[in-house]
DNA sequence: ATTAAGATTGAGACCAAATCTCAATCAGAA
DNA sequence: TTCTGATTGAGATTTGGTCTCAATCTTAAT
């Protein structure tokens, strides 16, 4: 079992619940995508791979990874969902490119701080967040082809 | 004819379509919210005008205006998409209530500023961004009650 | 090893938001 | 006035996701 998965189990053993085969193998293939994904991309992969899990244990799985602090869920203008795991990944916001969906990953401690500050003078106690920059990455830039974005 | 209404055929003509009177009633209504409001809300606040408007309508409407730059889009974690005329007004970030869904505008020139540093360091050209702070705000921390989100 | 209590699962029903379809209508040019 | 193409409405469809509930599984207590 991966590392991140015996913590995840961990995790679920601590609020009570009960560890799964399920659990196990959707927390597996999670850690195994390196980048964004959906929760579609998620169950096909599953699929795949001759794992027969329901799209709502998929569901219900990944919404445990984020109640965990695992996985985070991002939000495209789109309308789509993505995930990534964020354990042993740093805190990071995104570039996303209009043209072929690539997205950039950045992080700004200034921005960071900057954005506490102003929950603080809001009396607003802040949570978290989401910053996405969007534009048009450099590849796109120079090819100015017409990629069909993600 | 509101002003911004007159704006927005001449962007509609400009753009070798067509003016219309659901169109002239939509952006009206548009520009009457001043505030954050879904398609939803303005569907039903024409239909209590008595404004006959299909859903479709008003959709197709409200794309239009986003692509005019008159109206921007904003995307909830909670999946619901809200907008707000801009036209007149200057650009500005939310911060959300997680409990009562209230929306807090501000504007912080320095994180403007470091966006735009952190694109030109990726060679991305930016085209706009999109901050959300979520967290919970200072009435919601007082009472501490369940209102349902928005 | 059995059992009981409660959590988890899968299949498919369901849901809301948004988009699409297409015939009827409308706007604007000629 | 006529013509062409744009727009509209009603409702079907799609999408992305949630809910339901009987069957199954996990764990802890006998
Ligand atoms: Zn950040
Ligand atoms: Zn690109
Ligand atoms: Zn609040
Ligand atoms: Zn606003």
């Amino acid at each position: 079992m991966k590392d991140e998965t015996r913590k995840f189990q961990k995790f679920i053993q601590k609020s009570n619940l009960l560890w799964s085969i399920e659990r196990e193998i959707i927390t597996n293939q999670v850690f195994d995508n390196h980048f964004h994904f959906t929760a579609d991309d998620l169950f096909i992969q599953l699929n795949e791979k001759g794992r027969k899990i329901s799209r709502a244990t998929v569901y219900r799985t990944l919404e445990l990874l984020e109640k965990s602090s695992m996985v985070s869920k991002i939000q495209l203008a789109s309308g789509k969902h993505f995930y990534e795991h964020i354990f042993g990944h740093k805190h990071h916001d995104h570039l996303i490119c209009q043209k072929c969906g690539r997205m950039i990953e950045f992080h700004c401690e200034d921005i960071e701080q900057w954005q506490e500050k102003i929950s603080t003078e809001n009396n607003f106690k802040m949570a978290g967040h989401c910053l996405k920059i969007y534009g048009i990455c450099a590849d796109c830039m120079k090819k100015k082809s017409k990629n069909k974005p993600k």
